[in-house]
DNA sequence: ACACATAGTTTGAATATCAAACAATATATA
DNA sequence: TATATATTGTTTGATATTCAAACTATGTGT
């Protein structure tokens, strides 16, 4: 079989099976799926504005509106006035919610232990070698 | 750095992208997202009955009547008899409908032909072999 | 000042999804 | 056979998600 093709096919699987796996942690928590990848993204790159938030999530801005809304009141994040600019605010977890992100770090981490256990020292190395060498340039 | 941690992170990144790039692919199309993964599921296993489809897209059979009905719309799919339970439809998809999978199809392989391209022989062939055994046991 | 641009919110509409009720058919049991 | 139960798919009513466009408030450039 057609190198090319193997790897599709195992790429679409790996991408498939990720996702189910994702969609079930969150279903899990209290977070509903805008909410949970809004945190994840405050987690991952730190308090930003909502113009960047929803960049970052790939939303229009009043999607984000809504999305902050319901972090707010859910006691997860909150709107602090910009300095330099009053019209914008920044968004920042409060501790409750950079314990949801935490809690959802977590989880990714015990999957990539549960993946690694599979695999040899060489082929995680590999792994991670090729993953990082995609992410660079795609 | 841990390597666990390494692998967690690159791979959360590599999910990231790899959302990323699905969703510009399908809207490209002409295809709702539902429509185009209904459509995936019907290439990639062939024709199937609306409970088996709604389980492959892991949503409720109500949620996939509406999703056929507008596959059948749009010319990308019809209901047939099922010979043997009178009760029971196969989807199946039409010229039009598996043309738009090859379409998607060929998509998915020239992402992972620019994948290969970033690659070493050995690489590829590690990396292919890592993903297989992963969604063999994940 | 004045026009134009930008950040975020609101609004109205379209779409997606589910759970539950339903109709038609199949299966099991008495 | 007759009757109860299960299953397949559809419909319905409710809720959630998202967008585009209009809007408010503020910033920037001429």
């Amino acid at each position: 079989m057609d190198p090319i093709d193997e790897l599709n096919e195992n790429l679409v699987e790996f991408f498939d099976r990720m996702s189910s796996w994702e969609q079930s942690v969150i279903q899990q928590g209290k977070l509903n799926v805008a909410g949970a990848h809004a945190i994840e993204k405050l987690g991952q790159f730190g308090s930003m504005s909502m113009k960047d938030l929803s960049k970052a999530l790939g939303v229009t801005t009043g999607t984000t509106t809504i999305t902050v809304d319901r972090l707010e009141k859910g006691g997860y994040a909150v709107r602090e006035r910009a300095d330099n600019d009053r019209r914008s605010y920044i968004i920042r977890l409060t501790e409750k919610g950079n314990d949801a992100y935490l809690d959802h770090h977590r989880h990714h981490l015990s999957f990539a232990k549960e993946i690694a256990a599979l695999l040899t020292d060489e082929e995680i190395e590999c792994f991670t070698a090729v993953l990082e060498k995609i992410n660079k340039e795609i």
